[in-house]
DNA sequence: GTCTATAGATTGATAGAC
DNA sequence: GTCTATCAATCTATAGAC
């Protein structure tokens, strides 16, 4: 599941106090990029939503490129923490990509801004060398995913003649997918959405 | 397949000879449009890649979204066109569901800006009451994909707990999370990538 | 730590000459 | 149909008072 633990600063009480303002200002605008694109949001608008005016967010964040930066790498991070654990704590190739894949639904679900943020502006954030570390955290998420399928593949539990590549783009896409039109208030819950997507991507790859 | 046939005006050859200037245009902005992301990409760009001046733009484009409008309604109506040959020209329920998907991957294939376009500025152009046709024509292809799968359904051959809206998404999510990585020249020919992604979704939702 | 005020740059779009 | 010139709006970011 998505963790919520938070990053604190080493230097104490004090930090976490002034971190508090700052995890304001960060939700506030993780929800405009998401809502109308980092481009179309402005820092006008974060400044609003956190009530105050835009000059004050520059004392908190030094570009609103840093403030997308440190988003991102906050999300970016908590995956591969979970990925990790995952990895480390199963042996079984199966129960592992099962883990996985639940996992990214449950960011998609959970997390759904920084998701969306993550797959809107993708091209920006790859593009841009100051945002270079989120794809670089990206890309070991990545690594990590492949290195399970192949792993799936030589023990037999995953068809033969998977590309591990592909299956990985489109397990991820279709991941990804449910947050154009999933809704935690609507017909299908949660646990319903977890089950049926991990089903047919499994049953996609599987021998 | 992805059709090139283009729209002509009514009013004959006159009309053709205005028409290509317009398609250069409308070329060169989709592959910025695709590259930058929309809000990124500025009319003084697609001026620049036309070899005219950004002014001039606006004797043949109204507007920046106008522009963006008649390349997405072009795109969307090409798709729904291949998509209504091939669900007019063939019964089998299998047939036709491995048809789109293939046809969906065709078009990732053959007009990535303009899928890129779809993907990555999905959000603004359906907040933008001027690009609402383009959101219209989407939803009409996800109707049919979604009557498609539940013709499946009924039909006994696929999952009988199918849901077709989930599953419409995934299948649409995992075909056009190709374009993050997938390049004509690299070592994966189009058509692996088309058997290898059909094979992968149809085991998916198959009973 | 927040506010006021504004610099500095960029953008979509327009008007009129050619 | 294209160019020149420019307007008006908008945005990120800064400087200094409080």
């Amino acid at each position: 599941m998505a963790s919520t633990t938070r990053k604190r600063s080493a230097s104490g009480a004090r930090a976490a106090e002034a971190g508090s303002r700052r995890d304001e200002i960060m939700a506030a605008s993780a929800a405009l990029f998401a809502r109308k694109g980092f481009a179309h949001a402005t820092m006008r608008d974060v400044a609003q939503a956190t009530n105050i005016l835009a000059g004050s967010l520059y004392h908190h964040f030094e570009s609103k490129d840093a403030l997308l930066l440190e988003i991102m790498v906050r999300f970016n991070e908590d995956i591969l923490r979970d990925m990790h654990a995952i990895i480390d704590g199963e042996d079984d190739p199966m129960v592992r990509l099962t883990s996985l894949i639940e996992l990214g639904i449950s960011y998609v679900i959970e997390r759904p801004d920084e998701a969306r943020i993550l797959t809107n502006d993708a091209h920006y954030i790859r593009e841009s060398p100051t945002l270079a570390p989120i794809a670089e955290l990206a890309a070991k998420a990545e690594e990590l995913w492949i290195a399970q399928l192949r792993i799936g593949v030589k023990a037999g539990v995953l068809r033969s003649d998977l590309n591990p590549r592909i299956a990985y783009s489109t397990i991820l896409g279709a991941i990804f997918s449910t947050l154009r039109w999933y809704r935690p208030t609507g017909r299908v819950s949660a646990k319903q959405l977890r089950r049926h997507v991990t089903e047919q991507l499994l049953r996609g790859i599987t021998s």
